[in-house]
RNA sequence: GGGCUCGUAGCUUAGCCUGGCGGAGCGCUCGGCUGAUAACCGAGAGGUCCGGAGUUCGAAUCUCCGCGGGCCCA
């Protein structure tokens, strides 16, 4: 037999782990790209995630994703690798392992030892990998797992190390400082997550301070701050440029603040003297509060305008403290203004008066000094929301931290250039979200004062202070005094390396790790170990071609990888971003381990398989916007449309086996075939033309929805429906034949479009359909193509006619309350002749679907009253149809044979005969219509029930099934018996009807 | 607080770019069909197209202001 049989029923799960055996052994993935070997290639970057928690059903969003492309790309084709990719470093990393510990502080690391606090990293890192490999190759992701890059291997940092000097060689990469927010007991800068748990309601000073202006006469600027001991490290004051001022007297002394802030003033006894914009006051010079500290690089004290300065609260005068504010630091850099870091960092003064005081304890202190020299307006209290550390629950401070940067402001104009050649899906993201970020693009703050991550490269010298980037491994041991044998590039090993300057010092290692940002944003040459290796694999592979991840990634890896690629190449690293939106719970709220709405994606798996899992992520709407997670929609789409196409197949193969149809030895053009075969296919090809330009621009829920369509309702339901009795057509018969080969074709035909899609089923069914000289796997096809010779348009718009026909048909019948089974007089259809000739060779289809006995034309409606009538629009005009309502005792005595045929093969159904079993019908009836139904219509009901014969019997007579039936207010009883299965074998192929 | 984005029936959504009768599926009610189908077909109930204002002869669609969800940033 050329073909195995299949159950009607298949467990999806089962099947999908059979094949999954079958890719095993065949090594099917490898096969696919290694036949694509002198193709031109689609280069793709895996995005690298982090396993050290569970994958997320975002996760397997992406990667089901990621995955239909490439085997589009690849049957398209094209030679697509596949290298998968770990992300390794980082914070979130190290916090994980300091849970573990039971330690939460850089103390308590160090104490714990960084060398066995990274071996603790390194394991940690891998903890899920299994959990990832599985939920990756159980999806049906093809990438490469056995070879993948990872960020902490030596070759990748060693190309993170080449990549940074490269930068530095371009003075791109310099010292700076950063505001963090900082925790002095920890010692430790916290991220803005963890800030943001520690918010709480205090009650600080509240103090309004007058700096004495100089060259005026008598006149200050009022400013308000509530932390009066970052005043020793005041080198400026802010005003908005925009906003207007006011000079007010108060008896001998003049003051200036901000118009809409005179409230502040309430109970002081001022009057105005004058008023100016703020932009006006820009250079005035004031005499200094406090010389406690010293001023370095730049000017100071003076006044400048700053946008950021509100009307809201204080005075419209803002103190500006560097080393206190993320705003004052920016205000710095814009200004050219100086520095002054009066406080260490545990938070305490290095400076008299108040050397080794923390910060907090000075306030009362200050106040009282600031009212001694009478430059004290006022003060109180002020109740509002401060940071404080999760863990040890300090005041946070923010506090300017050394950090090394790279200089990605002047690298704007660059980024946006680059960001022109990229397209974005979807489009908004490249002049919107992501376009604004990088035109606003900050230097990159590029260090961090922590353990687990690729080691800065810079070294520093101790005699000259000349900084050196090291860009290799082997630059490294060149320069080398103490000759160690450096197998891991991490700390603490790094640490101990110590480079000869060459003014003859030592140069020591400073201590930072690099943003893990960094590491991934390399992947595109680091995973290659280029330059020092591969230089041609990193040529034909960069830019990539497509790359695609969540949303959130946009000021993550886009971002990353833009920047690096910019600083060290100038040209964008990819050409194309597909932007993918989140997997949300069913009340669309983000999915969290803290929430436990979570969706165990193995549950899924094991439930419902790994098709009907993607079928729903790509049908469920534009991959670019959120999906509300729904295990009843997956459970629907499975029972739907992956069932439906089941039953399609199982149709094809159940009746082909019958026949023992040979689709290779059936040659029939086209052209040749019935009206149905010509427009199924007609169909298939403008389907596979949308479903190739639906996908092009990643419009997958459009691409599948159509071919959901065209499964369900015009294959399933129109095609095999309508073709059925020519399936089961007795012996060898031409038409037959084109019918097999027609759905023969479309079948194989939709594995191959929808193979990226819905791997598993697919190849599946393909695997049974295909001939010997066929590839082993549809994922080894090439994608279908639409075949512009066989789409025939007028034959799709005539069948739509039909079909709107039909369905109009069947509504004059039910508001005429005459079911379906009862055979009626004629159709009649009133239109435009020139669309009744369109439609007029499917006569035939039409009254059988309609069950009338025949169809014509008319120009005008009928006007006896026993036309019943509705109206439909097809190809822009208006078509009636009408139904002949009109019932005679022949057509009532046919509509009641069709009920006898009704039960009868019910109750083969009930005894679940096989399809060509025959049988024998017994009947009593006491009611004259149905024995005149019978026997004017024996040979029929015979034929359809396939019964050697129909006899009435006035006793209860032995039989397999027996029952009592009623046919409105007629009854009937039946006795079905099966015949030998001696004669059932010598029907061979014939009629199974 | 800012930027971007989404908001259409109980639920999931199409339509929005390019203004012209709001259309499907699930669920519900009723009826029908069925020897491939877990399906399918017909009818019915169900709508403040998030709210408000504007442009227009005409707004789900374009503009502005709000509200709510999401993401990113502060």
């Amino acid at each position: 037999m050329r073909f195995n049989r299949e159950p009607q029923r298949i467990d999806f799960v089962e099947l999908e782990k059979r094949i999954l055996e079958k890719w095993d052994k065949e090594r099917t993935f490898e096969c696919s790209v290694k036949m694509r070997e002198k193709c031109a290639r689609f280069v793709f970057v895996e995005g690298p995630p982090t396993a050290n928690g569970l994958p997320h059903p975002g996760h397997i969003f992406t990667r089901a994703v990621k995955d239909a492309v490439l085997r589009l790309k690849t049957m398209q084709g094209f030679l697509v690798e596949r290298k998968a990719g770990w992300d390794t470093h980082g914070l979130p990393v190290e916090i994980e392992v300091e849970k573990e510990l039971g330690i939460n502080s850089k103390r308590e690391i160090e104490e714990f030892g960084i060398g066995r606090f990274n071996q603790r990293c390194k394991e940690s890192v891998f903890r899920y990998e299994r959990e990832w490999v599985r939920a990756t190759k159980r999806l049906g992701f093809w990438i490469d797992m056995d070879d993948p890059y990872v960020t902490f291997h030596t070759k990748y940092m060693e190309s993170v190390w080449w990549s940074l000097k490269e930068i530095w060689k371009k003075g791109l990469l310099y010292k700076g400082h950063k505001v963090v927010p900082y925790c002095p007991r920890c010692g430790t800068p916290l991220s803005s997550h963890e800030v943001a748990q520690g918010y709480r309601d205090v009650e600080d000073p509240s103090v309004f301070v007058k700096f004495r202006l100089k060259g005026e006469k008598n006149t200050s600027m009022l400013a308000w701050t509530t932390t009066p001991w970052t005043l020793i490290g005041n080198v400026a004051l802010a005003v908005n440029p925009s906003h207007t001022y006011v000079r007010v007297r108060m008896g001998d002394e003049y003051i200036i603040l901000a118009e809409a802030r005179l409230c502040e003033l309430e109970g002081f006894d001022y009057e105005i003297v004058e008023r100016f914009m703020g932009a006006d006051t820009e250079g005035m010079e004031y005499e200094r509060l406090f010389d406690y500290a010293e001023v370095v690089d730049g000017d100071a004290f003076k006044v400048v305008t700053a946008d950021f300065v509100t009307l809201d609260e204080g005075t419209g005068v803002v103190h500006i403290a560097p080393a206190f504010g993320a705003e004052d630091y920016e205000v710095r850099l814009q200004k050219g203004l100086g520095f002054c870091q009066p406080v260490d960092e545990r938070g305490c003064f290095t400076v008299e008066p108040f050397r080794g005081m923390f910060v907090k304890d000075v306030d009362e202190r200050i106040i009282e000094i600031l009212d001694e020299r009478g430059v004290l307006l006022k003060h109180g209290k002020y109740m509002h929301k401060y940071p404080f550390c999760w863990r040890c629950q300090s005041p946070l401070l923010y506090y300017a931290r050394e950090s090394w940067f790279i200089r990605m402001r002047s690298l704007r104009d660059d980024l946006i250039r680059n960001n022109e050649t990229v397209r974005w899906f979807p489009a908004h993201l490249k002049h919107g979200r992501f376009g604004n970020f990088i035109e606003n693009a900050e230097d990159w703050a590029l260090s961090r004062e922590r353990y687990w991550g690729t080691p800065l490269p810079i070294w520093i010298c101790e005699r000259c202070g000349r900084e050196e980037c090291i860009g290799s491994i082997s630059e490294m041991r060149e320069k080398m005094i103490n000759h160690l044998e450096i197998s891991d590039l991490h700390r603490p090993f790094i640490d101990e390396v110590v480079l000869r300057c060459r003014c003859g010092g030592e140069m020591r290692r400073v201590r930072d790790v690099i943003d893990c940002w960094y590491d991934s944003g390399s992947a595109p040459f680091a995973q290659w170990h280029f330059p020092f290796e591969k230089k041609e694999k990193f040529a034909e592979n960069f830019p990539a071609d497509f790359i695609t991840e969540a949303i959130d990634q946009t000021r993550g890896w886009f971002y990353s990888l833009l920047a690096v690629s910019t600083a060290v190449f100038n040209t964008a690293p990819y050409k194309t971003v597909l932007s993918l939106g989140h997997i949300l719970d069913e009340k669309g709220e983000k999915m969290s381990k803290s929430k436990g709405n979570v969706v165990p994606i193995e549950k899924i798996f094991s439930k419902y398989g790994a098709d009907a899992l993607r079928w729903y992520f790509f049908t469920s709407g534009p991959p670019y916007e959120d999906i509300k997670f729904s295990e009843k929609a997956i459970a629907e789409r499975q029972r739907k449309f992956i069932n439906t196409l089941w039953n399609s197949y199982f149709f094809f193969i159940t009746y082909a086996s019958i026949d023992n149809f040979v689709p290779e030895n059936v040659n029939i053009p086209v052209d040749e075939r019935d009206y149905l075969d010509k427009w199924i296919i007609s169909r298939l090809n403008s389907l596979i033309k949308d479903v190739r330009k639906h996908s092009e621009v990643f419009e997958f829920h459009l691409a599948t929805r159509k071919t959901e369509e065209f499964v369900i309702d015009e294959l399933s339901n129109w095609y095999i429906r309508r073709s059925r009795r020519r399936f089961w057509i007795e012996g060898e018969s031409r038409d037959k034949h084109c019918a097999y080969l027609t759905l023969y074709e479309v079948l194989v035909t939709l594995c191959k479009l929808l193979a990226p899609f819905i791997p598993f089923i697919t190849e599946h069914i393909y695997c049974n359909l295909k001939s010997d000289g066929d590839k082993e796997s549809v994922h080894l096809c090439d994608y279908p193509e639409c075949d512009n010779a066989l789409v025939d348009e007028d034959l799709e718009v005539a069948m739509l006619i039909v079909m709107k026909i039909v369905e109009a048909g069947r509504r004059v019948r039910s508001d005429a309350g005459i079911k379906m089974r009862q055979p009626l007089r004629e159709i009649v259809v009133c239109c435009d002749q020139k669309i009744y000739e369109k439609i007029a060779g499917f006569a035939d289809l039409i009254c059988e679907e309609l069950n009338v006995k025949e169809m014509r034309w008319s120009d005008e409606p009928p006007s006896d009253t026993v036309y019943r009538g509705a109206a439909i629009s097809a190809a822009d005009r208006e078509i009636s149809v009408f139904v002949n309502t009109e019932l005679d005792a022949s057509l009532v005595r046919e509509g009641l044979m069709r009920e006898i045929v009704r039960r009868i093969q019910e109750m083969r159904k009930q005894l679940d005969l096989p399809y060509t079993a025959r049988i024998k019908v017994f009947y009593t009836s006491d009611d004259d219509d149905i024995r005149n139904a019978i026997s004017e219509f024996r040979s029929y009901i015979c034929s359809e029930t396939l019964s050697d014969g129909i006899y009435e019997t006035e006793k209860e007579t032995d039989g397999d099934l027996a029952r009592e039936w009623k046919i409105g207010n007629k009854r009937i009883f039946i006795v079905i018996k099966k015949e030998k299965e001696k004669e059932e074998r010598d029907r061979g192929g014939g009629n199974r009807k």
